[in-house]
DNA sequence: GCTTAAAAGAAAATAATTTTCTTTTGTGCC
DNA sequence: GGCACAAAAGAAAATTATTTTCTTTTAAGC
C-alpha cells in the first residue's frame, strides 16, 4: 500500500481515492486553497463534490493531519503539518514558501514584555522572491 | 469636530455618525470583528444595516485607515493601522494584545535563507496571558 | 438654507460552507 | 475472494457570509 494511504490511516481515516488525491496534492503543492484544490480534483474525479471537499478538508484538520494558513489579503490554503515553520509569499507571483528558521529570541522578548507564556507562533513574510526581482 | 472625524476625512471619508462610531470602537477596542461590530451598533443604531459595516469597513480598509488581521482558528478582526506590531493572542480569555519588538534578526535571516526581499511581516502569538494563568 | 454626491438602509443576489439524505465503497472478518 | 457494515461520496438543500442594487436620507461645500 502507498504510504499516503497509511499516512490517513495513521490518523483514522479511512483511505478513499478522493482523500488520497487531496493528501498527495499538499505533498506535492505544499499549500493549496479550497478552489484549486476542487478544480484539480475534478480532473481526475468529475462527479466529486465540493461537499466531499468541505468535509475532508475539516476531517484532515480534525485529525491533526493538515492546517489552515491564513495569508493577509488572500484565501486561506491548506497544508501538511510538520516541523515549525514559517511562510514567504511573493507579492508579484503569490508564490509560497516555508522556510525554517529560529525564532526563539522573538518570542523570548514577547514572553517577557507581555507576560504571556507562549504556546505556537505564526509568522508570515511578504515581499518578492528571487525569481521576480 | 472631534478627531475621529477628522480622522475620517483626512481618509477622504464622510464624517457619517455610523463611521465614527466603528472608529472610536476600534480605538476603545483595539480588535473587534464583525459580528460583534454589528452587534455594538445596533445598541445604537438600532436600523443599522450589515451592509453598511461592510461596505464602510471595505472602504477603510481601501482607504487605509483599518486593516484585517487574520488570526488561525478564529474569526478575523480589523484594527486602525499604527506602527508595526505583533499580535498576542490569549488561548483562554480569547484576548488579542499589540506588543511592538524588533523582528529585524528574524527578517533578515529569513531574506539571507530563502533569498526573498521581505517588505511587510505579520506575526501572530498564541498563549496563555499573566491574567489567565 | 440649498444642492449634490455620497452614504444608509432594505432587500435581493451571490459566494462560501455545512447539513441532510441516499447510494456507494473501503476494510475487517470469515 | 465474498459478506457485513460503518463510513464516505455525491446530490441537493440549507445555512452563513458577503456583496450588490436600488431608493431614501444626509454630510458638507457654497
Amino acid at each position: 500500500m502507498h504510504e499516503t494511504a497509511e499516512l490517513l490511516k495513521e490518523h483514522h481515516l479511512k483511505a478513499t481515492p478522493q482523500r488520497i488525491k487531496i493528501v498527495s496534492m499538499l505533498e506535492e503543492h505544499g499549500h493549496i486553497n479550497i478552489e484549486d484544490l476542487y478544480s484539480e480534483m475534478l480532473k481526475q474525479f468529475p462527479s466529486v463534490s465540493l461537499a466531499t471537499i468541505y468535509k475532508n478538508i475539516n476531517q484532515m484538520v480534525e485529525s491533526g493531519l493538515i492546517q489552515e494558513v491564513k495569508i493577509p489579503k488572500t484565501k486561506s490554503v491548506f497544508e501538511l503539518i510538520k516541523e515549525p515553520h514559517l511562510h514567504m509569499v511573493c507579492d508579484s507571483c503569490g508564490k509560497i514558501e516555508d522556510i525554517c528558521i529560529g525564532t526563539d529570541k522573538v518570542i523570548e522578548e514577547a514572553e517577557k514584555l507581555s507576560g504571556y507564556h507562549i504556546k505556537e507562533s505564526f509568522i508570515t513574510l511578504r515581499g518578492t522572491c528571487p525569481e521576480c526581482r
